[in-house]
DNA sequence: ACACTATATCTACCAAACTAAATATAGTGT
DNA sequence: ACACTATATTTAGTTTGGTAGATATAGTGT
């Protein structure tokens, strides 16, 4: 994986959001982030395609819901620079929110019983 | 420290060359950057004023130099990030290259003697 | 076939940021 | 005072990338 095109999909708020809640549930379909985050379904669309671009993510179908999972192929390094991140940020906002939202949410398919 | 800003300052080819030589040699003037990249001395400064302006480096003149470090009181998590960026692409290009031609410039200034 | 839900894509607009080149600032030595 | 070196800033042009909104695709249930 390439350092610059890795850090510029790190570089955008809606972006490290859905990696942050993604790095604490092992997956989430898009309806889910989009309730966490409170954000357009286009717009987590579109920034969740730029993380599957780069490879920081991949997906997985089942019936109507898309889920979303941290790539667990990623290089060693890729996945320290994740875990430092969600360490040093987890706690502060929106991320906490965003994580209070998700675990407020009425009616979440599939995987709930995910870490 | 804000973690978008910060990812975005990496998401640079430039600035990142910067910081690999950086990490590996305590403290670097602009000439030696420019030197070591084999680019023009504006689009160097320009980078590291960047660097500078979200507290990734910070500088110390000397003379008629001014000296690059990495800033020694970054979060731990930022820390991480550089570590590991450094680990997962340091000897590739053209970071490899970079560390070569600083290593074969002539006429040094200063803290040649750094690590 | 139809309505409904979930997700993706497309279009147009706008702002941020990289680049290159010229120029300015500042320190040094003669 | 002048020439020279090192560095920073400014300007203009171009591109990249985010956003919003509309629309398309696709699966589900009746």
């Amino acid at each position: 994986m390439q350092p610059e095109p890795l850090f510029r999909a790190l570089s955008d708020s809606t972006r490290l959001r859905c990696l942050a809640l993604l790095a604490e549930h092992s997956e989430l379909c898009v309806c889910e982030l989009t309730h966490a985050l409170a954000l357009p379904q286009p717009k987590i669309s579109h920034h969740l395609g730029g993380l599957r671009k780069v490879g920081l993510v991949c997906d997985r179908k089942e019936g109507l819901w898309i889920y979303y999972r941290i790539n667990p192929e990623l290089p060693q390094w890729v996945d320290s620079i994740l875990k430092a991140t969600v360490t040093g940020v987890g706690q502060r906002e929106p991320f906490a929110s965003d994580a209070q939202a998700l675990s407020e949410m009425p009616n979440r398919p599939g995987g709930v019983c995910s870490a």
